[in-house]
DNA sequence: AAGTGTTTCAAACATACGTTTAAAACGAAC
DNA sequence: GTTCGTTTTAAACGTATGTTTGAAACACTT
């Protein structure tokens, strides 16, 4: 192993446990022992276990945002003063995903699951983090997104936002579980782009329900 | 403060303290300090720390489980032979987990983020707890919802009940969050009745959606 | 009022954690 | 081949955790 290797194993180890476990529930010595490195080298390398949070976090979302951030770009060039179809952005949110993980099948999951881990457990740190990080690109797809459904009152738009956010982290972060029950019970497991294949069509029906009274 | 009330006064500040840090960051001296009770407590009343984070989730879904069942059995003979409605299953569901923590009313709030929580981190002795207690309720809820909805594939429905779950799990987790989030933004509050009132709709739309091929 | 089983309490236990240290090993430049 | 900055290593540090202990306080029956 070449001496750069070290930070990247730990990356690589802590990604992986922290999806699996949680990050408080994760020893630095879980993961230095997993990555095959001494125990120090994550405060030399990172500083502590705070910052090595932020960096698992960082190296998915900086070349995602910046990915979505180009394709948001191009698609506001592309249409000027056009609205964008509420599918399209779908789309686009999700192939992006796809594309930042797309070194091994497993890693959109795994990085989901992180994603829900950010946003139930405590770790306040990190949500200022990703808000300081990437608040940006997110305002900017929000805003694409409100003039896609321009018939949806201000309200149900946030609420059905936020209900779509949770059906896709939730099913996604636990989406190899949940395949391996659908072979267990079907007989047909699926990959995480078929899930993702079903999730759209189900968030775009959500997300256009009729408005009912309280 | 009598004499039976230690165990009721931990369980209340380790329902709280779990949903707000999570289970592994929250320590029995959190827990004691918060209840004013000797650390000890917990192991005298509980056996152990793990004892105790099923000790809540029993306290919980105990009562909703048997009102969900009762329910249940209710319509079935009700209507014998008649299929259940869909709406109307959801609605049971959501009024019988709103009448379970009716206490107050962040105590659903709470409790679902407990579960995501029970989903997301670790835990392995938790899932199965939760699994050998109410996994009879839970298959012949759905049951029912199988036979709600005869037009969707034995796939389609497998997964879009997931989504259903994710979207309900997370939202009404993070609901304390969002509606001080919607309340900034929009000027407009809700209560956890008013987000169920406008989650209901979204999942039936989405679960009833038009089937798309991959 | 004495006796008995239950509950509380302060203190200590062993263990695991994140972090720091100072020396050793290494790599590149001269 | 020596030097110098970087990286790795083993060991220790201080702190926090879950659990156990044995004595004290309590509630009830007789």
């Amino acid at each position: 192993m070449a001496q750069k290797d070290t930070a990247k194993s730990i990356l690589n180890a802590a990604e992986e446990l922290f999806s699996e476990k949680g990050f408080a529930e994760t020893s630095l010595r879980n993961i230095t022992t997993k990555a095959g490195v001494n125990l120090a080298a994550v405060n030399y390398h990172f500083g502590s276990k705070k910052e090595l949070i932020q960096a698992v976090f960082a190296r998915f979302l900086g070349p995602f945002s910046e990915s979505l951030k180009q394709q948001l770009e191009q698609l506001e060039t592309g249409l000027p003063g056009k609205v964008p179809d509420l599918q399209t952005l779908l789309m686009i949110l999700s192939q992006t995903a796809l594309l930042a993980g797309r070194d091994s099948p497993r890693r959109l999951g795994i990085f989901m699951r992180l994603l829900g881990l950010a946003y139930t457990q405590g770790q306040g740190h990190l949500r200022r983090f990703l808000q300081r990080e990437y608040g940006d690109v997110f305002k900017s797809y929000m805003r694409l997104m409100s003039a896609a459904t321009p018939e949806l009152s201000d309200e149900d738009r946030f609420w059905r936002i936020h209900f779509m956010l949770g059906a896709t982290v939730f099913t996604l972060s636990t989406a190899d579980s949940l395949t391996a029950m659908a072979e267990h019970d079907l007989g047909k497991g699926s990959d995480i782009t078929q899930v993702i294949g079903k999730l759209i069509p189900f968030l775009a029906s959500g997300l256009n329900a009729p408005h009912q009274d309280d």
